[in-house]
DNA sequence: TCCAAATCTACAATCGATTGGTCAATCCGA
DNA sequence: TCGGATTGACCAATCGATTGTAGATTTGGA
């Protein structure tokens, strides 16, 4: 059965599909596919003349041709792609940051695919473990404990993984590069401020189960407080949801000796806190002050505006996109690195002196 | 120079990268490559003994191997991954629909990224354009105007490309699946309620201009108050984000004889109008009821609730995920479908009686 | 003893782009 | 007209997994 020329024939006729391939426009260009490659990709020693350039790209348009990007992947080993693992999609501060962080990443070429574990501490780990394995050439991740995944972390450098995490202060010793806020300036910011308008009885919502990127808020800001000598928080466990974070606060707000200032774990958190009060009737600021943490956009368009303790977004995103990106052309520094940003307080309406 | 024994020695042993390959993990196996392919994926007539099998299948883990996602996407044709291109990451709207999206196509084996245009027209196109070329298999896009895509959706589709729209209300014969919400069933209800509590003079938020999903939202509650006989309403231009609302919503108010009930683009836009009003030292709803649209979560949070004229996002969202799936797979109908779902007036403290 | 399942192995092609090496054609100047 | 550039074609290998075909080895049963 000599079938081979037929096949060959149709073999080599443009795909069915209409998929272009590299193949299809060296022919159309006339030329042969390495001329093709090479011109396309302005090889350096691109000897091509000026006249074969022309028709190549020309033929490139007319066919409307892509690079097969599984192919380029294949060969290259590159997927011109990076991951980010963030805690929650529907978190105004991860997708603020993200957005700031996809700029960042789309400016130097590179694509991003955002995955979420919707502060759920199971899928946490199994979508770290996994999303190295997608389509990318690293991975952002934020971690809510870095201790957690540090074999993970470790494996994955003795690989050549890029992998930068953003975690929460207080670690040492990191396997990967790291980057920090440091809510210590914030905090004593906030409650300096507090403090100056009379208050005394503070509550902070934050959950000392693990899950939820604490990381030792709570406690510094106890330790602030305690400082004063006349004051004193109290630290209330609370999930990481808006409703959770009504619920628990309107518990809180119906005692008799309510705190006269409440800090939340972050934004989204005080904003239920703040519809609780609202719910039993309740004044913010005038009853109660509110803080929260992250200082996301949303704060000041609110009814009342919230105060918070404020990140800097911009500059995070950009370091650890600097970090992954170092890691993943291979200029990075041999042992991890480890950068923190310093937090600033934003008072607005949310905050009033005790009534 | 026979240096051939010498490579090939090199050329097998594990890469330094520390990259595992099929061929590695059929060594460590004892067992052929194509029987190690074979098992692992399990493949129908596989014949191999229970012991080779777990030999693999040990082997596998052991060394921690998963297959190279370059070259399977290269020999399959497929990514595994689809993508969606969303108009905003920072509107919650957006991100609430992504969470759901997501949720239902890793239900399914496959990965998400997420692209957002950030309500830049511009961008929008050149994204669209992009995103097909992403290592995806097919993309869901919410697109502001379908007509302004035609040509393009046209040719994605002669193609063979996956791709499913979603868009605004009035589509036809469009070139791919198409998903859209009615806003007549919802507004037609808020007009109601606002109608029937005594509100005569009303203002919808929202740009004639394009880039904003609009797609006759206002025209329809024209229509629809216009009906009443007895009312009016007045269409105002304004851009997607919150502060341009608040101020545009600012001016509206500050006049004299202002609406008493404003209707806003989208949800976003209604708590700038809100913000606005505080301002101005106008109560919600008792000097002014304010609706939104699309029923983000955060509707019920906000110190004055807000009432929205809501999209059902999971319905939504599974619609398209099986538009899409059906479309990969190839078992889509030979047509273009159309799925249209109906919206709901939820009404929450923003609004109430005319004072 | 011999055939036939059962259980694999070996070899090769394929996906599409990249890249190095070799070789052919053309053009210019001497 | 010959020699060296210039320009680019052609062949082959590579990335790693998948898949088909052909053959090899064992085992059991008749």
């Amino acid at each position: 059965m000599k079938l081979h020329s037929a096949i060959k024939h149709l073999g080599s006729a443009t795909m069915a599909g209409g998929k272009i391939r590299l193949k299809d426009v060296a022919e159309r260009a006339g030329v042969a596919v390495n001329t093709a490659s090479t011109i396309l990709n302005r090889r350096p020693n691109s000897w091509a003349s000026k006249e074969t350039e022309e028709r190549v790209f020309l033929a490139a348009k007319d066919l409307g041709y892509r690079p097969n990007r599984a192919a380029v992947a294949l060969r290259s080993g590159r997927f011109n792609t990076v991951g980010l693992l963030i805690a929650d999609l529907e978190n105004p501060f991860y997708t603020h940051f993200s957005r700031v962080f996809g700029n960042e990443v789309s400016g130097r070429g590179y694509d991003l695919v955002i995955e979420n574990w919707q502060t759920d501490l199971a899928r946490e780990k199994k979508l770290l473990e996994e999303v190295v394995h997608r389509n990318v050439d690293g991975v952002v991740a934020f971690v809510s404990d870095l201790e957690e995944h540090r074999d993970f972390l470790e494996h994955q450098t003795k690989l050549g993984f890029p992998i930068v995490a953003l975690a929460m202060p207080g670690i040492k010793g990191a396997p990967v590069d790291v980057v920090v806020p440091n809510f210590a300036t914030g905090l004593k910011e906030a409650a300096d401020c507090l403090h100056g308008l009379g208050h005394r009885r503070f509550c902070f919502l934050a959950a000392r189960s693990e899950g939820q990127r604490v990381g030792g808020r709570p406690a510094y800001f106890r330790e602030v407080i305690q400082k004063f000598g006349d004051a004193e928080v109290e630290v209330v466990d609370c999930g990481p949801s808006i409703e959770e974070a009504k619920s628990v606060g309107r518990k809180i707000l119906e005692e008799k000796d309510r705190p006269s200032a409440m800090v939340a774990l972050n934004d989204l958190t005080a904003i239920g806190v703040m519809r609780a009060a609202k719910d039993l009737g309740l004044n913010v600021p005038g009853d109660v002050s509110v803080v929260g943490i992250d200082g996301i956009p949303l704060c000041e368009q609110l009814q009342v505006s919230l105060s918070s303790v404020a990140q800097p977004h911009e500059a995070i995103a950009g370091k650890a996109v600097d970090f992954l990106m170092k890691r993943i052309e291979g200029t990075g520094d041999k042992t991890p690195q480890l950068a923190e940003f310093s937090t600033q307080f934003v008072q607005r309406e949310s905050v009033g002196p005790v009534s």
